[in-house]
DNA sequence: CCTATAACGAATATCGAAAATCTTCAGCGC
DNA sequence: GCGCTGAAGATTTTCGATATTCGTTATAGG
């Protein structure tokens, strides 16, 4: 893709980032992204093939941010138990927070989860990954012990739906769910604590 | 209430049990109820006080049944642990039997939790109590060691949700989550093992 | 080659009428 | 009076038809 194009391919994503924060998800059109970017509808379409794949890179970026915060955890030098319990708390309150003061950013998500879109399962490939890092992390340095780490990570996981699971967080905001969140981390730890 | 009353009221729960089953609860008048008693539908609301109030009953006597299991579950005579593995994989089983073949009482189900019903909270508050009778019997002869019996319990049901709530049971019909239940089971008692 | 205008088809919103359904109540037969 | 009903009230739901929006593509112009 020549320089050019390139420039027009971030413009476009800037527009619609810019409009869904905005304006949500639901309201904002392809026409409005062209109009912002000062170009016509159909010329957005020889830079993203569909609106769909202007939404998955908008959602890819948005929940690269929830990534990128957790493998800085994954990546810190403290005991893993200490990563553990950090990651849980803290994934759960991005998502928290998400909900509450970011609505658009939590809209999308939501419509690319019922969808089922790919980049949804990147996501969490990605996030099952860095949780495997710290898993292996306390193996190997006599924190933990467990015999499979992708097995185990799959239980963690569904244990920590709740908590990290942007539908069931928006459901139960109304409880104080933060203090469980990290019962919850402790709990998980002592299971996998040698 | 004098027996007669009694009896009618038994009649109704009845025909709304065989309608709601038969034909789904969206699709069940109360009109229905009352031609299967051969009654009019005025007579019906001299028995109960709103389409609503049936439900509950029904929905009551079908949650009735999962509590009834799990209380026999919880009162067997093994160890503790056993009995919590148990609980957690047999509960499962019901919900997703309940949805891959009685798509009717989940329906039923659904509709309940959407709209908050007190009766649904008295069937978490049910099975809670059941979870921390097993937690409970754990602990006294020695085979669990915590702090809170209630907060325990609390954050055993947030680990479960996935595989006891009717939605996420039903949301993630696909996977074979049988054997996850299984793992998460082992996991949570080795968490509170002793 | 690049862009815009115009147009197509599929959703989706709009909306008023019609039907269905929940609920109530005056009154009928015993 | 008592137990029940038929009819009526009051919402909701449904339906259908129209109109509009929106994603996308084909066509034409610079």
């Amino acid at each position: 893709m020549a320089v050019a194009a390139e420039q027009t391919h971030v413009m476009i994503m800037n527009a619609a980032e810019e409009h869904f924060r905005r304006y949500g998800y639901a309201k904002t059109t392809v026409a409005d992204i062209a109009k912002a970017c000062g170009m016509s509808p159909a010329n957005v379409y020889r830079f993203f093939d569909s609106k769909a794949a202007i939404v998955d890179a908008i959602a890819e970026l948005w929940l690269g941010e929830t990534v990128r915060a957790a493998k800085t955890i994954a990546s810190r030098g403290a005991p893993a138990a200490e990563r553990l319990e950090a990651y849980v708390v803290e994934v759960h309150r991005m998502m928290r927070d998400q909900y509450t003061n970011e609505s658009s950013v939590h809209e999308l998500c939501s419509v690319v989860i019922a969808e089922r879109r790919p980049v949804v399962q990147a996501y969490k490939n990605s996030m099952r990954s860095i949780l495997m890092d710290i898993l292996e992390d306390g193996r190997s340095g006599g924190e933990f012990a467990f015999d499979d780490t992708q097995e185990t990570a799959s239980v963690l996981d569904d244990a920590l739906i709740k908590f990290h699971h942007p539908n069931l967080v928006a459901e139960y905001h109304g409880e104080p769910l933060e203090d469980h969140a990290l019962r919850m981390a402790r709990l998980l730890t002592r299971a996998i604590a040698v």
